[in-house]
RNA sequence: GGUUCCGUAGCUCAGCUGGAUAGAGCAACUGACUUCUAAUCAGUAGGUCGCAGGUUCGAAUCCUGCCGGGAUCACCA
């Protein structure tokens, strides 16, 4: 990567050399951007040599800038020293030949490959049930960090594990079979994903009444009295029961069980249901998928994972990493890496979670050799991770350094918590269809977008309604639990996803606009105003701020990154002319400069997985 | 209770590998469209950066303790 201030870090460093002979590395040298209450363009921290030196701060700063100015002529104006801070004013050449470098790249980052691989697992699934607001902060986040680390030279791996089988399929499949008297996605026009999700509540509800009844018998009575804890009332007794309910009398739950041991021993019959099901849930995700504008580039299903892992088990018994209790069960002793003894293996030899995601972790190791995975999970699993990665590198697995939680918090609505058991849950499908529609209302009432046809507005509200909603999600840094308020969500003004295509959308405009030849030549344009001096230094950032983002695996950056460019255009786009500028050359400037932001606006917001328009 | 994440303006968030007087947006109020798209721009108002110590020339940022909130600590996934 370059550094676009090494230029001026060099002036610096041979300043200091001259002046006091001493040598400082560039590193050493932390050049921030002036203040705006300050005359100058970037600051020198001089703080730092005072020892080294052996003089006051302020005796420094201006030894420095004098020698500097001196040295570095060419691109340098003036100094100013205010405490112990060098203030830099740098000449409009300087500003000119790094727009110019920038113009000349073919690539606004570089992206040539670095020859490694890396998985990213996302969404991951359940397939009782539609896609929701949480998934979809899951997916954007894992589908932009894949973007990201693709535009600094990856090879990416897009991948999800699908968790299409255990107990809550089977609760669809026999509520389907019990109630369902052979409707299908087709024959009620319902979603595939929704058509399935229906007849888990089916199921829920029905096992709820179910529960109540028996409450009421005698045996119920029994079981009360015998099993309850001092002063605990009946009702909470029997909330906390119903798993035991579930498991031990429940007419439905015993057939649901028996539909899953039918499953393992690979019963034929609901093997085939238990397809046609999931192929319904799977037709409703793509559909989901395409909307949001995601792909994967393989699929694990759980079926054919769930029981991997035990090889491993094995090796780690073998080598004594893991030990065996008498009861048979495997576990691992972590506490010395200061967490727990952790369960490997069930007493009957059976897997738990862990195990798979040992056996997963592998077998994607051997099937696209990448020796770093990156898990887009919740935090609600930090620990389950952490564990995972400590086995991993007991293990000696070699790509356990590589693995990586991205962790984000969870999503939650103004009211609270999403509960899908009261039915407080956004659905994904619904929250996508609903922004585009507010789209389209707003446009409505602005009354642009003439001359265009009724395919290509659709297009426009689609692309605006996604930004508006992806940006809403990504411009939180992910480790934060966020608050999605549905009515900002569709905000178009202000730091939204609107308001940086917006910006996109007037350069194109004025693209469209340009009429006859642009002179080749900038040199006579030097009075530079200061959003044009804004703007070239926010685009000498970019490079750096997305090998930020990749190192920290945060979409957020970019996020934030991408509205502060369009607001510094939007500023300079009123401030002054660009098709009617006063000189040929200040044109010939200013729309080089829109083509740069124009370029790394659409750049950046592709990071994110949002499209931009020509015209909004 | 142990571990861990979070706490910045009324609300939603930046800033956190230490630097100057802590920034945006929304909401409120005021102003700017015969001028390249006003989904824009400018202005007013809004803060004990959870609290208390410590390190430092300098702390929202690093360390410790406390307070508040979330998550997690299953032979569940």
């Amino acid at each position: 990567m370059v550094d676009r201030l090494a230029e001026i870090k060099e002036v610096l460093q041979r300043a200091i050399r001259e002046a006091y002979d001493h040598e400082v590395t560039l590193d050493q040298l932390v050049l921030q951007e002036t203040k705006k209450e300050f005359d100058g363009d970037y600051t020198l921290v001089v703080f730092p040599f005072t020892r080294a030196l052996r003089a006051k701060p302020e005796v420094i700063a201006d030894t420095i800038g004098a020698k500097a100015v001196e040295i570095g002529a060419d691109h340098l104006a003036s100094y100013n020293v205010i405490k112990g801070f060098l203030n830099l004013e740098l000449k409009p050449s300087f500003w000119k030949s790094q727009l110019t470098a920038l113009n000349a790249a073919t690539k606004v980052v570089d992206d040539s490959p670095k020859g490694e691989r890396v998985l990213v697992e996302f969404s991951s699934p359940n397939t009782n049930k539609p896609l929701h607001l949480g998934h979809i902060r899951n997916i954007l986040l894992g589908w932009s960090t894949s973007q990201i680390l693709e535009s600094v030279g990856y090879e990416v791996v897009k991948t999800q594990v699908i968790n299409d089988r255990g107990i809550a399929i089977c609760k669809s499949m026999l509520a389907w079979q019990k109630y369902g008297a052979g409707a299908t996605p087709e024959s009620t026009g319902v979603k595939g994903d929704h058509f399935v999700g229906k007849y888990y509540i089916e199921f829920e509800n029905r096992f709820k009444e179910e529960y109540s009844a028996w409450q009421a018998t005698d045996a119920a009575t029994e079981v009360y009295k015998s099993g309850k804890k001092e002063e605990q009332t009946k009702e909470a007794f029997f909330k906390a029961y119903k798993n035991t309910y579930f498991n031990e009398y429940s007419d439905l739950g015993r057939k649901a069980k028996d539909m899953l041991l039918a499953w393992e021993s690979g019963d034929s019959e609901v093997k085939a249901l238990w397809s046609q099901m999931n192929g319904w849930v799977y037709d409703g995700f793509n559909t989901t998928y395409d909307a949001l504008g995601v792909s994967f580039d393989t699929l694990y299903y759980e079926s054919d994972t769930y029981l991997l892992g035990k090889d491993l088990i094995d090796q780690g018994l073998a080598d004594e990493s893991f030990y065996q209790k008498e009861d048979g069960s495997v576990w691992i002793d972590l506490t010395e890496q200061g967490l727990d003894h952790k369960i490997l293996l069930r007493s009957d030899g059976t897997s738990v979670y862990m195990t798979q995601d040992l056996g997963t972790a592998q077998k994607r190791y051997e099937d696209v050799s990448a020796k770093r995975m990156i898990y887009v999970v919740a935090d609600e699993q930090d620990y389950h991770f952490q564990v995972l990665f400590e086995i991993m590198k007991v293990l000696e697995a070699p790509y356990a350094d590589g693995m990586y939680h991205l962790s984000y918090g969870m999503v939650d609505l103004p009211s609270g918590r999403m509960k899908s058991r009261e039915g407080k849950v956004v659905d994904a499908d619904d929250l996508i269809k609903e922004v585009i529609d507010e789209v389209e209302k707003a446009a409505k009432e602005r009354g642009e977008l003439e001359g265009v046809t009724q395919e290509e507005r659709a297009e426009i509200y689609r692309k605006i309604g996604l930004a508006a909603l992806k940006f809403f999600i990504l411009k939180v840094n992910p480790k934060k639990r966020m608050i999605f308020n549905p009515e900002e969500s569709v905000d178009m003004q202000g730091q939204t996803g609107p308001y940086i295509q917006n910006a996109y959308v007037r350069i194109q405009s004025v693209k469209r606009r340009l009429e006859g030849e642009v002179a080749a030549d900038t040199a006579g344009y030097t009075a530079l105003d200061p959003t044009e001096i804004d703007l070239i230094k926010s685009l000498m950032l970019y490079a750096e701020e997305v090998n930020k983002a990749a190192e920290n695996y945060d979409p957020s950056t970019i996020a934030n990154y991408s509205y502060e460019l369009a607001k510094k255009y939007h500023k300079f786009y009123h401030d002054v002319r660009i098709l009617k500028a006063e000189s040929e050359s200040a044109k010939a400037f200013r729309l080089m400069l829109s083509d740069n932001v124009a370029k790394v606006l659409e750049h950046s917001m592709n990071l994110l997985g949002v499209e931009m328009p020509d015209r909004m």
